[in-house]
RNA sequence: GCGGGCGUCGCCAAGUGGUUAAGGCAGCGGCUUGUGGCGCCGCUAUUCGGGGGUUCGAAUCCCCUCGCUCGCCCCA
């Protein structure tokens, strides 16, 4: 195979996809509108010091998955794998933070260099939020409010909210130290990658899925039996926000998130129609980050969403159930009118009618083969357009154009209702493909939509 | 990084050592030089991911290689 070929991982979205994407996008775009969400672009290459002190060392995204490389000014560069940092950095280094509390959203590509299976590449696209400078319990009910009718919205069904907390750092410290002379006097039945953990990410050990581990750890100790009351009364307070707000959610007191910078509140919504990369949203909350990365300590929450698994899921929606929300998203959008056209000076007309039409805001798609009208006729029905707009030799003699509805069940119903509009006068043409000019009573369901923006 | 499965036309796919590599979808042309869902006819792979080997003979067997895919791991 001499054929040029895409890396491993890095896939090409072909038009079927792009209008699906282009669906999901303009749909969040609203959500975060609603939700006073700004949008930030930040690059897709810096320095990998960001990642390293932002997501953490001991990490298995900075330590095996970065696309990392010098330049040619010999700075240590990366493909960003994650953007929160990214925003983070950002926001500080235009003091964004100190005009308040931000709250924010982007999208965009991120890189891990990891075997791709499904749901999994390693070029893939996140669409997140990232609230800067807020505090409070019902923020983190806010925020997973925002992804839970985001994802509602999309018309997915078998989604499944887990929350967790994993308190404060220190917290974080009385249980570690608490779970690992437990798990030290069990070393010998824990599985190999849980043994190896136990000195770099101990934590992470708890959701392993080995089963054998898994079995072992449901008498470890909890990190909730470590938790500070404050910790405790923080996560019972996001947990009756939920309750408030009519979201289910599962708590989980195995879910331990794989970037160092979360606390307390962690979270991630799953769906049962993935395989073995079931998370479809993740996020929580990450107190510390912005200090860390040479801010004013400064409270913050947020999540990413993997725009490839929840397309998957959409289709898996759309595919279940043909005439619901998800379908209608999923669904390539068909031109307002196809314009059959045969004969020199017919074909002459026939440009500069459609530009006419797509001036006027109308989707227009114009045959070119000059092939037999039986042929432009099939093609025109194929496109999905509402309607065929024709012109051959007769036509272009009278200088009008022959208006006919494709959307009635039998071929033939239609020819009794086609109509002549002369080209001299378009404004009538036009007003009547933008109303629609109720197509006949056939199955298919749209008339010409109206050009919005 | 480690396992399993798979690579035959744009897509789906039959073929498992013997002469011309089924079929379906899509595409193109025709039946119908001016009218779409159906039907009929024709066209579209000197070649089976690539390379080497075995054999009189290979898409079919062996070796290497590349790629895809699913899982582990990890995460979105």
């Amino acid at each position: 195979m001499t054929q040029l070929q895409s890396l491993r991982g890095m896939v090409d979205l072909l038009p079927e996809q792009t209008c699906r994407w282009q669906a999901v996008e303009s749909l969040a775009r609203q959500h975060f509108q609603r939700w006073g969400c700004r949008e930030v672009r930040t690059p897709m290459l810096e320095v990998t010091e960001l990642f390293a002190r932002g997501i953490g060392e001991a990490t298995d995204v900075v330590g095996k998955e970065m696309y990392t490389f010098q330049d040619r000014g010999d700075r240590s560069c990366t493909l960003r794998p994650e953007g929160t940092a990214s925003v983070v950095r950002a926001a500080l280094q235009h003091g964004l933070l100190a005009q308040g509390s931000q709250r924010l959203w982007y999208s965009g590509p991120m890189f891990r260099y990891e075997r791709p299976q499904a749901g999994r590449q390693r070029q893939f696209h996140q669409i997140g939020v990232e609230w800067l400078g807020v505090t409070s319990a019902f923020s983190d009910a806010e925020v997973i409010a925002l992804a839970w009718d985001l994802l509602a919205d999309l018309g997915v069904d078998g989604l499944a909210l887990e929350i967790n907390t994993l308190g404060t750092p220190d917290d974080r410290q009385v249980y570690r130290s608490r779970l690992v002379s437990w798990l030290e006097q069990r070393q010998e039945l824990l599985d190999a990658d849980s043994q190896q953990r136990l000195s770099t990410n101990p934590l992470r050990i708890l959701d392993s899925k080995h089963p054998q581990t898994r079995e072992l750890l449901q008498d470890a100790p909890m990190l909730e039996q470590s938790l500070a009351a404050d910790s405790l009364s923080r996560h019972q307070a996001v947990l009756k926000a939920l309750d408030d707000l009519s979201i289910p959610y599962a708590v989980n007191p195995r879910l331990v998130r794989g970037l160092d910078y979360y606390g307390h509140t962690a979270f991630e919504i799953t769906s049962d129609q993935l395989g073995a990369q079931a998370t479809v949203c993740g996020g929580g909350r990450y107190d510390g980050l912005v200090q860390q990365l040479g801010g004013d300590p400064t409270p913050a929450i947020g999540w990413a969403l993997g725009m490839e698994r929840l397309l998957l899921v959409l289709e898996a929606a759309a595919t279940a159930n043909p005439s619901g929300r998800a379908a209608r998203l999923v669904k390539e959008a068909s031109p307002d009118v196809y314009l059959v056209n045969r004969g020199e000076q017919a074909q002459r007309q026939a440009l500069v009618l459609c530009r006419q039409l797509r001036l006027a805001g109308l989707a227009v798609q114009r045959d070119e083969s000059g092939s037999a009208f039986a042929k432009q006729f099939k093609r025109a029905d194929r496109s999905g357009a509402a309607f065929a707009l024709v012109i051959g030799e007769e036509e272009a003699e009278r200088s009008v154009v022959r208006l006919k509805a494709l959307t009635s069940a039998v071929p033939d119903a239609g020819d009794a209702q086609q109509q002549d509009w002369s080209l001299n006068d378009l404004g009538l043409l036009v007003e009547a493909l933008q109303n629609g000019a109720k197509p006949g009573a056939g199955g298919k369901d749209a008339g010409v939509s109206r050009r919005r923006g």
